[in-house]
RNA sequence: GGGCCGUUAGCUCAGCUGGUAGAGCAGGGGACUCUUAAUCCCAAGGUCGAAGGUUCGAAUCCUUCACGGCCCA
């Protein structure tokens, strides 16, 4: 069987539905258009076959008389093309009543069960196709993240940001504490990393008089997964020059406004159980004000870690305090951290790149943003000064898991980076907080499983 | 890495204190010109995640492993 190379002409399910919702029940206009798509549903009746196809845009019913179309000799998930006319039927259920009708694919396997769709989690990630095929909220969740990307785009490019690519395989990484996947370039001889944050060569890039830079792409992070990690995942950052923090904190939570309003038609989202408004201005905590609530806020270590036992902490795993100081902030500051929350003012021992405050408080102009008790993302007002950040990155050296240091980055700061604010932003997250997903698994198309044994 | 839960037909699920593996949908054959989880009739469909063990007998009890989920780290 030789199966046609193309459909043209196509009109959108959508579309055609529109028509035939303004006809009359029993009426049939005389338009002609042509649609294509999956068949997914089928009620025989003698000569009379009703099919419900669904394409992109949605579902609607086709109405095949056999003695206008010819049989029909179809399977469930086959994808067809065809040509009629809107109509309603007696019922008054918008229709397209068939002339002509042709296979385009032939599916060649039993479908899921059309009432219950996919639910068992495995399938629904290893065979994504199917899952976007039965389950319609799927398609919808994907395509809002779709339309979540553009909407990102849209704001950056109209605010004066030009988009740019810096390398994915990189001979040092940093930017962020995480460990990296190691891959080898042959002819090179040498090892690279894949990135785990775009930060440094987007600084350059503002050394270089770009002024207004981002980035939205992957990252990748050699470290456990969970309902908000995946090895892989794609984080928009953005650096503007001749800005701040506090311009910094307006600049994001404008946008994530805009772009809620933009995708969903409101700021207003369900998340886990908690109704949110995203609708600027978010709340602003300090850091330290944040763990004084606990009475968790000290710079001794020893001290910290007493603490956090008391609360039946275990603190094994941390090695010193910046690791101590996350570990509380962590189990105790952001699960409570339902409503938008900008966190501000961050120590300087774990915060390498941002610019210290002019209060010797060894605070630095750093914040981080929550929603639903997950952390968006991380913003600095960056800092400039090369002979600084070279003592950053040897103290941070000394840090368990700290930054490494890149003498590079070093010497383009050395050349004078302009007063800079600069932010980091988890799309998965964002997506998972629009659509109340709560696993960063149903916001990515393929997340990461192991191999199927 | 640890704890708990799950894995039975292509899909969604039953299967009791161990006693001959079931249903609905899908798929196959047939009837039916206004159905919409269409309906009706017929036939078919299984390495019960894998491997061991206990037992006269294991989908069921035990052990190990694999994969997935949730919680903790």
């Amino acid at each position: 069987m030789t199966l046609p190379r193309r459909f043209p002409d196509r009109d959108e399910v959508v579309a055609v539905r529109a028509d035939a919702e303004r006809l009359e029940p029993g009426e049939e206009s005389a338009e002609k258009r042509r649609l294509a798509g999956r068949v997914l549903a089928r009620r025989g009746h003698g000569k009379l076959v009703f099919l419900d196809l669904v394409d992109r845009s949605g579902r609607l019913q086709i109405l095949c008389d056999e003695s206008r179309t010819g049989t029909v000799d179809l399977d469930l998930g086959d994808v067809v093309g065809v040509t009629g006319s809107p109509a309603r039927t007696r019922r008054g259920e918008p229709s397209l009543a068939v002339d002509a009708l042709e296979l385009l694919a032939k599916n060649r396997r039993p479908l899921p069960d059309t009432f219950h769709g996919v639910t068992d989690t495995e399938t629904r990630y290893r065979q994504r196709y199917l899952d976007l095929l039965m389950n319609e909220e799927t398609r919808a969740d994907f395509l809002l993240r779709t339309r979540l990307v553009s909407a990102i785009r849209r704001q950056l490019d109209a605010a004066g940001f030009v988009e740019v690519e810096t390398p994915v395989l990189q001979p040092r990484y940093g930017g962020a504490f995480a460990r990296p996947f190691v891959t080898h370039h042959n002819e090179l001889d040498t090892d690279l990393y894949l990135r785990i944050a775009t930060e440094l060569y987007l600084k350059r890039l503002i050394v270089g008089g770009l002024e207004r830079v981002y980035e939205l792409g992957k990252d990748f992070r050699n470290e456990g997964v969970s309902f908000k990690h995946n090895p892989e995942f794609t984080m928009v950052e953005w650096y503007e020059a001749y800005a701040d923090y506090e311009d910094t904190m307006v600049r994001v939570e404008e946008l994530v406004a805009a772009v809620a309003r933009e995708v969903l038609g409101t700021t207003e989202v369900e998340f886990r159980a908690h109704r949110l408004d995203l609708a600027p201005p978010w709340r602003r905590l300090g850091f330290v004000e944040s763990l004084e609530e606990h009475r968790l806020w000290t710079r001794d270590a020893e001290d910290l870690e007493r603490r956090l036992r008391e609360r039946d902490v275990d603190t094994r795993q941390d090695r010193d305090w910046p690791q101590l100081v996350d570990h509380a902030f962590s189990h105790f500051v952001e699960p409570s951290l339902l409503e938008p929350t900008i966190v501000r003012d961050y120590p300087v021992e774990i915060s390498p790149f941002a610019r210290l405050r002019d209060d010797g408080s060894g605070l630095v102009e750093r914040f981080e943003y929550f929603v639903g008790g997950m952390e968006l993302g991380n913003a600095f007002t960056e800092l400039a000064d090369p002979d600084e950040q070279a003592a950053r990155f040897a103290q941070s050296a000394a840090q368990a898991d700290g930054e490494q240091g890149d003498p590079d980055y070093v010497e383009a700061l050395a050349y004078g980076m302009p007063p800079t604010g600069g932010l980091g932003l988890g799309i998965d997250r964002l997506a998972m907080i629009l659509t109340g997903r709560e696993s960063i698994r149903d916001v990515i198309l393929f997340p990461a499983l192991r191999e199927r044994p």
